[in-house]
DNA sequence: CCAGTTGGTCCAAATAATGAACCGTTAGGA
DNA sequence: TCCTAACGGTTCATTATTTGGACCAACTGG
């Protein structure tokens, strides 16, 4: 691994839960010494990428990531696009909704996401957040339509047990795979919060690739068959919409699968 | 210089105008050669910093940079709060208005703005663009409240000559400051892009370091009298309002400076 | 068909990263 | 009060990585 790659690693371990860390815990999160752990967060500090607590000595990203973000956005208007329809998915279905990417073989990040405000009983989405691929519906789509080298590359990495209902075992999640490649759907039951039913579509970037997924979860309780029928045609749309948005278009596999079963 | 600051450097060259570039651009923007710069693009293509068009070949900003974003919006939601006050300073000046924050001694960039869209004559901000020190009345604020240390490494390198009007030597600059200083407001007339009149405030982070500025720019012939009492009425509360939100305080100097500057 | 461009690769030489041991400081406990 | 253990940070001989000239294949315009 180089030293860049090294580095920035850094930066991941910095979320929504810890946005400030200090040296020493920088240092036993990668499992380097304290000098290079040291150098490397001087050097993020001097490209403006972490910013430093003078009195506390804590690290927590710096100001160069909203310019570069703002850069991103205005080229390529992913969250703003993504918005417009997550708007239009609440509409119908009128449950937590949100847009995830692709964040290389670590997981997915929520980009964008409407909280559902309207029940007692609602499901939260932290923004930022890594979700794993192999315990969310947004995961497990994109496992779905990713390539051979891509879903192996994850599942060679230990899957981790995050509830009961979390399937940990690869021949479980190939089946799990061939179903939503049939369906065009992912879903996941409880597989990240226990009683949380999360039902996905897949997105797909200009070369063809899944780079995301749209998804809505609910309690289960809710999930009449009259409300998933709602959310399926909401998903393949919002999908559909928020591809197109990003240059992409969705392949006629996914298109079919989708017709078929929402015909059923 | 270390590899990694070398490799961060890199992504200083992607902007609004130029949101894609291919690795010879790279190679000859940065002066290194190919075979370096291919590997340092790799490695944050790797990191998810940089993604590759399959086709073109170029490299644009990754996924991995919303994400980044998202997280330190969230834990400091200092875009969100500067908006917030933005809105106030619009609604009271019907001008353009933006905040924006130092990017080390590279200058400062956008962070939010309001476009003015009611005048027929009026001021276009560019978000994300890097605003230079000397050349702004931003840039100049800040600049005005830095540390010396600060001030001269910025002074240290050439001052480019970007209108007409724009004052490229320091020991006119440093007269500037004085002024700014005294009235706690910092002005450009012209001298970023001509015919345009800006006027700022300095904003304080909690360490009490300058760390940005909030502004107005005008066309010069809208500038009554009348029109400046109430842009400087309508900084000193904005800057107040940001400085605030982001957990730092007007230092005393400055509030005395701009009491004095209204008050005539 | 050539000259000049593009993106990308190879490998010996040059350079930068590494980490055990160290220092100064602070915080808590006996 | 002393003692211990944590903290952030620094030093420097050892070690591993980066570097860049030369090279390749592909494409473009004359």
């Amino acid at each position: 691994m180089g030293t860049v790659a090294k580095t920035l690693k850094l930066l991941n371990y910095l979320s929504a839960f810890s946005p400030e860390i200090g040296l020493s815990e920088f240092a036993r999160l990668s499992g380097y010494d304290k000098a290079s752990t040291h150098r490397r967060l001087s050097e993020l500090v001097k490209a403006g990428f972490l910013e430093q607590d003078p009195t506390t000595k804590a690290y927590r990203l710096g100001a160069a990531i909203p310019r570069l973000a703002l850069v991103r956005e205005q080229t390529f208007p992913a969250s703003a696009s993504a918005m417009k329809a997550l708007d239009r998915l609440f509409a119908a279905v009128q449950e937590t909704v949100h847009v995830s990417i692709v964040q290389g073989t670590a997981g997915l990040s929520a980009l964008a996401h409407i909280d559902d405000q309207t029940h007692g009983n609602r499901v939260y989405i932290e923004p930022a957040d890594m979700l794993p691929y192999h315990a969310t519906a947004s995961g497990l789509v994109v496992m779905a339509y990713a390539d051979d080298a891509f879903r192996d590359q994850v599942l060679a990495e230990p899957l981790s047990q995050i509830t009961d209902d979390t399937s940990t075992q690869a021949e479980v999640l190939q089946v799990d795979f061939e179903d939503i490649r049939r369906t065009g759907f992912g879903r996941s039951e409880g597989g990240y919060e226990t009683g949380i039913y999360g039902i996905s579509a897949p997105l797909f970037d200009r070369n063809g690739t899944c780079c995301g997924a749209v998804a809505v979860a609910t309690p289960k309780s809710r999930l009449t068959e009259q409300a998933e029928a709602s959310i399926l045609a909401g998903l393949s749309q919002a999908a559909t919409d928020i591809t197109v948005a990003w240059g992409g278009s969705i392949p006629a596999a996914v298109q079919e699968a989708w017709m078929q079963t929402k015909g059923n």
